[in-house]
DNA sequence: CTGAAAGCGCTTACAG
DNA sequence: CTGAAAGCGCTTACAG
């Protein structure tokens, strides 16, 4: 049966137990102005008896600071972004506010109904690796929110928090270059929400040019970042009428199913054919040959979104000046097997966030 | 510079505009009694002009309604729940409710001030995989708050979502008994925070008693569900002075890490040993040889879990009895060829949930 | 140190 | 169909 509801405790039967006001009971909770001890403590045991908990909406109401910052997640449908959402919790509730998730996008300019219900409940806004309408962007930044963006920029108005990309597949490219010798390369991209694939592709390009090498548009692939697609583009580039010697996808799941796509088609991973990933997520130990890839700091990255968003609250908070940051967090490159270095010459497994 | 905020818009300038009481406008906001017209024309317009939200504090709290429910997550450092949060995200938010994520587990007994500031916020909660406090629980429980349970149970007072891990393991041991012949078992379990590693044991047992074979106590490993546990758990079996002829590992992460620590031996999988995994995550489709496993509805687990407190909700609200309910989803064998079973007998790639 | 009272921004019977 | 008013459960100046 539905249990029956006993109506839910009030700061006025604290109040009226321990014989006080209701404001004395508030400043108990929330320990600001000084209360007498005996005061304090009468409070304390009628809130133990009659087991008080006090309503957070009436507090945030009245105190018009919701503690609540939002994590929107649209469009994510990538593990990989699993340990981002831990960044930020962890963050978050360390600073005493709440994580509210949102998997669908705040809609500012529309009036219907079916609004999402957490409007204008949060003080503070993460975003993550979606594709942003930049006027609706604005309007929420205007209204007040705070917002930091994961993987993508709005300069001026929006922190964010962005890894270099650019440099961890600089260093992967030119040891695929300088130490294997590889000439014939070939891209998988991923999706174009973000900048990171493009931005991934232009410092491929730049190494590549650098050592008088050219990477033909054929040789370059779409993908999606997710499962399967990898498949799909190894087949089509292994249709080519001259095979690469080495495959650079997107990222390590489309690395993956790029390895198992060129051994359907009867080819050695690395010796026929080499494959590197992207992001070092825990999948790329265990693929075989496991993954030469780029480390991302994935759970470093929600976390910082997550200081960025409180910063700017507390400094709002204490009316000191506060601008915006963009903080880019390093990539490194983890040499496995997939390169074709040999198993001896292996640098220890290094753990993927999780 | 910390943007200065206009003061956000409210229901009185709404209604100011529009020429109407605030209790009308509450009315076209909430599209209940009829409203005329013309009135409601006016008062959207004045809406949209002023670009107004409604704030979700100040309605949930006049409503008595919060529309939000709470996922508890703590303990829970495992990819493997991800698909859960987006199962209980995608369900709940299309009953225009919002999520609250919760690292940390409800205090209700404390009375510190550093209490997490979401309580007396949520109208269900859904408790992931932690080992809970009964007490505290039935308290929370008793306050009003419905709670669905996942991998739990709280018999009477909680709803629960489980899968058949029992007869998910009897299909995979019988297969290794049957098809294979293995008569030499080991085991690797999960933590016993919850029942499914020693009810995967269980199983196994079973099917091998129906069979004649016994599982040693020394063939039992402890391991934790996490990355790296596999691999020491498979270098105490196979320091063992009769090498098992099967290892099974409570889930597909350990399994993994099983197989890469038996090749550090030397040793081939599945050749010399076989390995078996439980989940049937992403990662399986990609060690090598690529796991035999029972697949678990992560995703379902959590899309469930959010149906029964929200029906539960809709019960309460509508007057009508109601009982927690106890689901348990099926599961189902996936053969590839960490078993034994040769490449060209493998049934099609499954997906995980993603 | 403490109380009385206004206020946070809505919803919802109750009249009309 | 619509308005006036009470109420949701707190916080926070303002007095004292």
């Amino acid at each position: 049966m539905t249990k029956k509801q006993e109506p839910p405790v009030t700061i006025f039967e604290v109040a009226e137990r321990a014989g006080v006001s209701i404001g004395t009971v508030s400043r108990v909770i929330n320990n600001r102005n000084r209360v007498s001890p005996k005061t304090r403590q009468r409070v304390l045991e009628a809130m133990r008896a009659l087991n008080y908990q006090p309503n957070g909406l009436a507090q945030r109401l009245a105190s018009q600071q919701t503690k609540m910052i939002g994590l929107v997640l649209t469009q994510v449908n990538d593990p990989f972004y699993y340990p981002i959402v831990r960044g930020v919790e962890d963050t978050v509730s360390a600073a005493g506010y709440t994580l509210l998730i949102m998997s669908h996008p705040p809609q500012r300019n529309e009036h219907s109904l079916k609004r999402p219900l957490w409007q204008n409940m949060v003080d503070g806004l993460i975003w993550v690796a979606v594709s942003v309408d930049v006027k609706e962007m604005l309007s929420i930044i205007k209204s007040g929110v705070l917002v930091s963006l994961v993987q993508q920029e709005l300069s001026g108005s929006a922190s964010s928090v962005l890894t270099d990309n650019y440099n961890g597949m600089v260093a992967l490219v030119r040891h695929l270059v300088e130490t294997h010798g590889y000439q014939r390369f070939a891209y998988i991209t991923g999706t174009n929400y973000t900048a990171d694939s493009s931005e991934r592709l232009r410092a491929l390009r730049d190494v590549l040019s650098q050592h008088a090498l050219s990477l033909p548009a054929e040789n370059i692939v779409t993908g999606d970042y997710l499962h399967g697609s990898g498949a799909s583009a190894m087949h089509k580039l292994l249709a080519l009428p001259e095979r690469p010697q080495v495959v650079v996808a997107a990222n390590d799941q489309m690395a993956a199913d790029a390895i198992l796509a060129a051994r359907e088609h009867g080819l050695r991973v690395p010796e026929d054919i080499a494959v590197t990933g992207f992001d070092d997520v825990l999948l790329a130990q265990y693929t075989s040959p496991a993954l030469t890839t780029v480390h991302q700091p994935i759970y470093e990255m929600g976390a910082q979104a997550a200081r960025l968003v409180l910063d700017g609250l507390r400094a709002r908070q204490e009316g000191r000046e506060w601008l915006p940051l963009k903080v880019v967090l390093p990539t490194t490159l983890v040499i496995r097997q997939s390169c074709g270095c040999r198993l001896e010459e292996v640098q220890p497994a290094k753990g993927g966030d999780v």
